[in-house]
DNA sequence: CTGTTTATTGACCGAGAGGTACAAAAGCGT
DNA sequence: ACGCTTTTGTACCTCTCGGTCAATAAACAG
């Protein structure tokens, strides 16, 4: 009944992603969103609004990418500290090879408390990141790896700061293995008082 | 021999570290600026040749003033493990109405690898602060206050870690009580294997 | 094939960014 | 008082940002 798009909303979001991504918000330009998307700008301010409209989905995307792949990632059978180690690994982006540091990290330093769009975003990814490693840790302390004692809750918050603060660590360009030493740290202390395995 | 200027440099640097802190480095204008440092625009850019280059002196004072304080605080007598909290207390901010993060951390999220200027100061500041977290405790161990058999410069590492992490979290708005038992667990553990006090 | 509806393109626009130019002013030595 | 030097204030300039708007194109209904 009308003319059809020519791209997919979604597609152009991941795109816009990948373009907010390399440098802040406010130094990103229309002109690489337009070149990033491949549209053109017409297009791109009739389908987002704005500049920030779009930034905005971007948040979102970003949020419920980083969902998916913690998930896919400790769901994963075998020793539950393995798969948060992976987990760590992959938030951190370890796995990256020059890593561009939490998206939306990079947004909440950029745009602090005022902004009610980016504070909601960052409270939904540290809040799921938060509850998956808690029940990871849960799991842990059933299954023998960790000492029973543990205060999983307050365990589940540390972990979630040092992922922040190595994803900061790693884009300042300083050296991988550093970070590496710091999470391997942190987990063989949390295997350290684990009971004998039970299998 | 000539005109003196009516203003004094390092405070002007003072005044532009207060402005660039309220937002990003991009999204702080000019007039900003000028109206924050109460100075002419002719002034502003005869003296620091241009908005960046005024930016990298906020980054080195900034570096400079967290160093002062870090070292104020840490010298105090008195237990070390206080001392060390009352470090991580200031240096997240859990001293102040409504932190604006840590400035580096936010220069890092938005300038990323590419820029030396703040990979730079990153590294001298997150130096500085493992160094001196390193010390203090070491100082615990030798008092007695933490086991002996504390990995040292793993937890410096560690809590390097947090302290950046907190400066995010405290950032985005969420509840400040729950950063601050994030800490107090943090030095709880820090506790919990001490040695008996020789005093 | 025509009409309706929606998407796309790219020219256009006001505003402000980031910075420059230059005349006037304020010191100082003599 | 008079140069000489350096700072100051303000007008000015260019360029790009962020966005709008006709004109055009593509789909489909009838």
């Amino acid at each position: 009944m009308a003319r059809p798009m020519k791209f997919e909303k979604n597609e152009a979001v991941g795109k816009a992603l990948e373009v907010f991504w390399n440098s802040s918000y406010a130094a990103t330009t229309p002109q690489e969103l337009v070149e990033g998307l491949g549209i053109g700008k017409g297009s791109l301010y009739n389908t987002f609004s704005s500049k920030r409209g779009l930034y905005d989905l971007t948040l979102a995307e970003y949020v419920r990418r980083r969902a998916e792949v913690l998930e896919a990632t400790l769901r994963r059978p075998g020793s539950r500290i393995d798969a948060l180690a992976a987990g760590i690994a992959v938030l951190v982006g370890l796995d990256m090879a020059n890593p561009k540091g939490c998206f939306i990290v990079n947004a909440v330093a950029e745009h602090g408390e005022g902004d009610t769009v980016v504070a909601d975003a960052s409270a939904n990814l540290f809040e799921l990141i938060k509850r998956t490693f808690g029940t990871c840790l849960e799991a842990a302390v059933q299954e023998g790896e960790a000492r029973s004692d543990l205060d999983v809750d307050q365990k589940a918050s540390e972990l979630l700061a040092i992922v922040i603060g190595s994803s900061i660590l790693l884009r300042t360009g300083g050296d991988k293995s550093a970070v590496e030493g710091l999470v391997d740290g942190v987990l063989r202390e949390l295997r350290s008082g684990e009971k004998a395995s039970r299998s």
